[in-house]
Order: structure tokens, then sequence, then C-alpha cells
DNA sequence: CGACGTCCATGCCCTCAGGTTATTGATGCG
DNA sequence: CGCATCAATAACCTGAGGGCATGGACGTCG
């Protein structure tokens, strides 16, 4: 008896929304489509999933199994599924980097130019991340190495090697009363609406509100991106400040959006990390070693 | 990413017999079937798999950590599938029941019968297993219970309480010289042709071909069958001899087919079995409680 | 009490995945 | 050279799986 993983993508979907639509939603297809997939799925099993009224789904005793054991299935295949590729790229002599949007900034290149030299027969994948994923992948088997902004969710499972570190400044609209002035202080911006990472990247997020530097003081989120362009346009807009490394002042400069130190907050750091399994691969201790090198 | 656990079946044929045409066959598909589907498996990956030349598949790198991983899947999904058959079968009280024709033979019935008392609200499923599973489905989480003839392989796995035991009598075609006696020697059968189980079957096999009994002497096989209306019709139509426990001489009678005692043959063991997992369950314990007091 | 909102099910339509048979190419072998 | 062996391709058919629009059951609220 065969399944497809979207299916039970689908099942685990439903159990945990106990309705059809709000899954739907959530799965990016249509309602219909997501009921004919269930009873499909009860037909294949010859077991009644759900008990159907109009509060929505709930679960059998059946139901419960499956939703318990769904999740092996699927993690067994994410785990095949990354761990084919990642085989499958080293043995095409393809280095997959990740790096999160302003993590090592103009270092990047260095850093690949350096692994370039070291390792003539690689080629370097580089996959820039959103915010969303504070690990760029790296978590998910989907790079091999990843540049990032310390400390992210996650950090404990993985090696990490610290690479520099940068001042925090602040990233202003141009006609921003503050732009005006050669350095800010944070008192000045606690109580300006900024421009924030979406909610679901937690630590991250808080760390570029300086939530643990505002003295309590609640923050106003202006507006909410994922990605640098929107992030700029946001700024240039005028919904908000933001908090952003001091390379990003070079790195991301745009008419309409000033860059200003900010007095009083914390330095930002960098690092390289990759993961504990891929340690002793001499491909990935050359690529640090380049990240070491051409950071300091 | 989502693929169907079929693809990945196909994919492990296709690995294992390191050849698209017989992993066809033994898929019972098409060759250019799976020459599609392994090549969209490739595609759906964005790696290759294998190595094409005249002598076959050749797994490539990445195609061997495919193969190594596969299974981890395949088995999460079988687990995941008889878990929650399992669990669907108990909430709507059903036993599942399997056995190998001629285990218990007319026992079977007043087994069921009692468990039918004893637990008025259940309904018994009864599943006829084809000799080549001499778990009956129990191994495979297809049944809660079987009625099996011990030993069987793979039984140190289970639970298993055996029941009775029953002397190996002799089916011959009526026609035989030795249907005319009263009791044939075990010496006598030695150069008959047997009528057997199919080879996968292992010990199950040599058992009714008393293989541990003929000195060294090796069996003749006269026909290959895996159902009692096969193996009836064999011995029937003179394509050889069998060993079958007394009850047989019963239970399937038939025109053309005469059962004997033999002497000097030790007897067979019919038992019940569980899984381990079932151990505690009240509604197996009853089951089996019914299988003890209607055998003995 | 009737209008509306919320959910799941149904009907109809379209596209393409996945299967079939027949055939073509490539290549080693007697 | 002709044959056997394998994989790939072509042409075709069926049905799975998606979309939209709508129906039906049932609370809820003005």
């Amino acid at each position: 008896m065969d399944v497809d993983t979207r299916l039970l993508r689908y099942f685990t979907a439903v159990a945990e929304e106990g309705n059809l639509t709000r899954a739907a939603e959530r799965l990016y297809v249509s309602q219909p489509a997501l009921t004919k997939q269930i009873r499909r799925l009860e037909q294949l099993l010859g077991v009644q999933l759900f008990t159907r009224s109009r509060t929505g789904m709930a679960l059998t005793e059946p139901g419960r199994a499956l939703a318990e054991r769904a999740p092996s299935v699927l993690s067994a295949w994410d785990r095949a599924l990354s761990g084919t590729r990642a085989v499958a790229s080293r043995s095409a002599r393809v280095l997959r980097v990740g790096f999160v949007a302003s993590a090592a900034n103009e270092a990047t290149q260095a850093i690949i130019a350096a692994f370039s030299e070291l390792r003539p027969g690689w080629r370097v994948d580089l996959r820039q991340a959103s915010w969303a994923d504070p690990s760029a992948g790296l978590a998910d088997g989907v790079v091999d190495a990843a540049l990032l902004r310390l400390p992210f969710p996650g950090q404990a499972k993985l090696c990490v090697e610290p690479l520099f570190s940068e001042a925090r400044w602040v990233a202003l609209p141009s006609a921003h009363p503050l732009a005006a002035r050669e350095v800010v202080d944070l008192a000045d911006l606690r109580d300006e609406p900024f421009v924030a990472a979406p909610p679901e990247t937690g630590a991250w997020r808080d760390f570029w509100l300086a939530s643990d530097e505002r003295q309590g003081r609640p923050v106003r989120i202006g507006a909410v991106t994922e990605h640098p362009d929107d992030w700029l346009t946001a700024i240039a807009n005028g919904y908000g400040v933001a908090l952003a490394p001091e390379s990003a002042a070079r790195f991301y400069s745009r008419p309409g959006v000033t860059y200003r130190p900010v007095r009083g907050l914390s330095p930002s750091g960098v690092g390289v990390a990759w993961s504990p399994a891929d340690d002793t691969d001499p491909v990935i201790r050359d690529f640090v070693r380049c990240c070491l090198e051409r950071a300091s």
C-alpha cells in the first residue's frame, strides 16, 4: 500500500487545524481538493480518520494513531532527501553555502575567492536565506555551511566559529529628523516605529529590535519584511527605522535611507556554522579556515 | 518536496536488481514505465542516481546514499500503516485472526465460538494466509493473533502458546500402491516425489518434507503449491505425495486422495501466537484463553 | 424569525502523471 | 554478420488531483 508524503502532510495539517478550510489555506490548496484527498486517504486505509461536524474535523481514535506515526514517516523522508542531496553535492564538488542577508556582507566575496583558490576543483553555491530562517538552511541540511549573525536559534546543535563583530547602526528614512545628526542615541529610538523581521524569527527579531536594551519600553512595529529589498523600501517610505550592521551602510545604500551609528548599543557578531556530522570533512575545514583568515 | 512510497519501492528494486528490465518484472510494471519513473525521481531530486550502460543500471554515489536511506522511510510507513489499522480494528471491536490452512482445522471453529461467547460485542475477522507466510500476517501486523503450525520462522519475536500436537500422516493419490496399506512406513516414502510448499518458506517446507528424518536422502519435488486446493489437486493427479496433519484427513478429504498414518514420524505442533506489544491486552488474553480451553 | 456566516460535500471541468504496447538505438557476443 | 540484451522513445489511454462555483446543514445575531 503506497502513499504520497503530500497526503500525509495534508492529513497532519487537517489533524492539527481541526478544520478543513483553515488547513487548506495553510497548505495553499482549495478546500474541495483537500476534502477529496482526506477522503481518499481514509478510503486507502479503509479506516475512518475524522468525524465530521459543523464544528470541524475531529480525529477518531485510529486517526490519532496515524497522527502520532505520520511525523516519523515525514521526517525519515526529510532525512533521506537532505542526506542524498548532501552526498550529491559533495560528489559533484559543490559546496553549498547559505547566508542571511547582511551577514558577512563584503567579507563574503573575499571568503569565496579564498576558498576557490584553495580548492580549485570546487564550486560554491551561494544561497541567500530569508530572515525567517536564521540558520540559512543549515538546520534543514539544505546547505553545508552558512554565514550567520550570532547568536541564532538552534545554534547549540551546530558547530560555530565566530568571525568578527560589528557595531549596530540605525537605518533611517533620510527625511527623519534624527538623520540630521552624526550619531544617534539609543534612547532617541525607543519610541520610533521599527521595521521588523517576521514574528516567527523569535530571538533574531528581538535582537534587531534591541528588545533587551530598551528597558522594558514596548517596541512599536511599523512594518514587517522578509527580504532586504522590502526592508529598504519600507524604511525609505517612512514606515519606521531599523537597526542594521555597520557594513549595511556600505552594502545596502539606497536613496532615501540614511545610516547612522548608535551610541550605547552592543555590537552584533558574525560567524560561520556547519553541521557536526561534517566536522571532519576536509573541504568544510578548508572553508572554515578561509572564513577565519579573511574575516580577521 | 514530496514522494510517493511507490517511487521509493521502484527505486530500491532497480538499485537491487541493477537492471531495469528485471526490476520491472519484479514490480509487475512495464519496463518503459519504470524508466520514466526513475528519470522522474532523478529529476525530482535534481540528482543523478544511476549510471546507465549496456550492462544495466549502476548506482552513483548519491544513488547509494538514497538506497541506504529509503528503507527507513518505507519501514516507517509500514509501521504507521499497520499501527493505524490495528488501532482501527480494535476500536471497531474486531479481532483479526490469521491462520495457515490446516493449522487448527476443526478446533478453529470451536475457538471462535468460545470467543464470541466471552466477548459478545466483538467480531472475529478470519484471514487465511498462504503457506508462503507461516506467521499468517502476524509479523506484518496484518492480524492481531494467529493459529499456526509450530515451529515457524520468526517465532522468537512473538508470544506463542502451544495448543496441541498431531501425528503427521501422508496424503497419497488413491491409486498409489501404498494407499492399499493401513499404515505406511516413513522409509517407503523416501523415494517418492513430494508435493511441496514454495521454496521461500524455508524450514516450514522442510518440516513437511521430513527433511530431517530422511537420513540425508535428497527429496524429489513433484509439484509446488501455495494453497490447499492446488495441493489436493496435485496429489489427486499423481504429481506426488505429501505429509499432512492427521486432521487434514477429515478436513480436507477429496476423491482421489487417501490419507494414511506414517510410522516413525514425529508429530506436528499447533499453537496460537500474538504480538508482544499486545501481551497485556485483555481481548487478546481472552482469545488465547479460548484457544487453550478448546484445544485441550 | 429570517438573514447571514461557517463548514464540509458535490458537480463539472481541465491538465498531466503514470500506465500500456510497439519500436528504435546502442552494444556486446557467438 | 546476425542475434540477444538493455535502455530510451513514441503514441495513446485512463484517472488522479487540482480549480471554481454551488449546495446543504446548522448556529448566531440583528
